[in-house]
DNA sequence: GAGGCAATGGAACGTCATTCCAGAAGGGGG
DNA sequence: CCCCCTTCTGGAATGACGTTCCATTGCCTC
């Protein structure tokens, strides 16, 4: 009889970093939806059993590779000498908005908490960056988690979108197929919105994005 | 011998709607989690193809629930005659943030898109009522989805906290305890969140939610 | 009152996360 | 050098779930 189970430590070793990393890969591969703890031992080579003496859950495991793509964004960020606040922020959290825009899965997962530490140091460069400005001290708080929730709820809203996109329907085309729609709606009951349908058609959700934060920091500087 | 299978049409008979409002119930209930098909079908008292009959999938109950719960909100607004726009946008969004605080399932699967027409619905009186105001309508677009985004990412964000809000638990207490250990944080890498732990624990995210639309709101009146 | 269509309910199926356990390196003490 | 114990591994087993399938039934029309 051979013994097929329990082969003992492996050279290359599996680590937590080993397999968060390999679930961002999938994640970024699959979705989440097509994430399955199958296709993660399949792709390292183990069984189930050695994934779960790294890591608690799949919830835990998709909670690790969001912060972890957070992590990995802000490392690759690099300072702009010279530049004021208001630029550094507005680079900071275009740099987060391609990332979560990248890996679609993540945004609805970022939360700012202690079970996040790279969300954190992401509300926190935010906050620095805020307390930067001539605003009062008062206001810094709300400010920054303000333009925090911003950043992950147009990226969830984003990759809402981007999750329903098929193989071999590009995005643009299934932008247009909805502005289609909306421009086919009863001018009566929903005249703001057949009015502006044409422009969702050739919208960029980035140039969107960032004309939302500059409206925050209008008001911020408003407030001042 | 006895046939259990197939019972033909009921007095009280099944329909979108009731199974629709049924999974509300069950979702307001036990989560998106904790709801099943199980659960459903014995709440309604049938069997799981009964349910199939009417509706495709549990993605689309989930969906339909969502846009039932968008719609009842906007089916009880109260018109305020003599309000100016700013007033009732700022009414309209806060009821909209109550019952989506309320029905804490929902927030993440809103989208404006015409698979939701009450999701739909909700973006056209924002836009509306943006338009009413002297913003130039080159920006109308920009500022009705940025508005729209922030009313459903800061939902959906409070309800990530709620859902990790277990029984015998209070808000409060939970909220107590992350400022708590944000208070704890080193205050050399993380100045800013340290400094404001303390605002984290008596905060409500539903004035924190109204200070960022008036944010908002501030920085649109700054660019007209 | 026959025939067809709209609905029904539950058994059956396949997939998935998770648990369980028998076992195998590696290291340290004898 | 050998035993033992901790750390780590792989896969079989389990149970829950979404979904499909289909025999069956009541209502409606002709």
């Amino acid at each position: 009889m051979s013994q097929t189970r329990g082969r003992g430590r492996r050279a290359d070793a599996l680590s937590k970093d080993v397999v968060v990393r390999a679930a961002v890969d999938l994640l970024d591969e699959h979705g989440e939806r097509g994430f399955t703890f199958k296709l993660l031992t399949e792709r390292l080579q183990t069984g189930a059993g050695a994934v779960y003496w790294h890591v608690a859950n799949k919830d835990e495991l998709v909670l690790l590779a969001t912060d972890k793509v957070i992590g990995d964004a802000l490392a690759a960020l690099r300072p702009e000498p010279g530049a004021d606040a208001e630029t550094r922020l507005r680079t900071l959290l275009l740099t987060m908005y391609d990332a979560l825009d990248q890996h679609f899965w993540a945004a609805p997962h970022v939360v700012a908490g202690s079970a996040m530490p790279n969300a954190m140091l992401l509300l926190e460069r935010v906050g620095s960056l805020i307390a930067e400005t001539a605003l009062p001290a008062r206001r810094h708080f709300a400010a920054a988690t303000a333009l925090f929730l911003y950043l992950v709820g147009v990226t969830a809203q984003d990759s809402a979108h981007a999750k329903t996109v098929e193989p071999g329907v590009s995005r643009d085309e299934l932008l247009g197929q909805e502005a289609a729609r909306w421009a086919a709606l009863d001018p009566a009951t929903f005249p703001f919105v057949t009015r502006v349908a044409a422009e969702l058609g050739d919208h960029s959700d980035r140039d969107q994005f960032i004309t939302g934060v500059d409206l925050f920091l209008d008001g911020l500087r408003a407030h001042g």
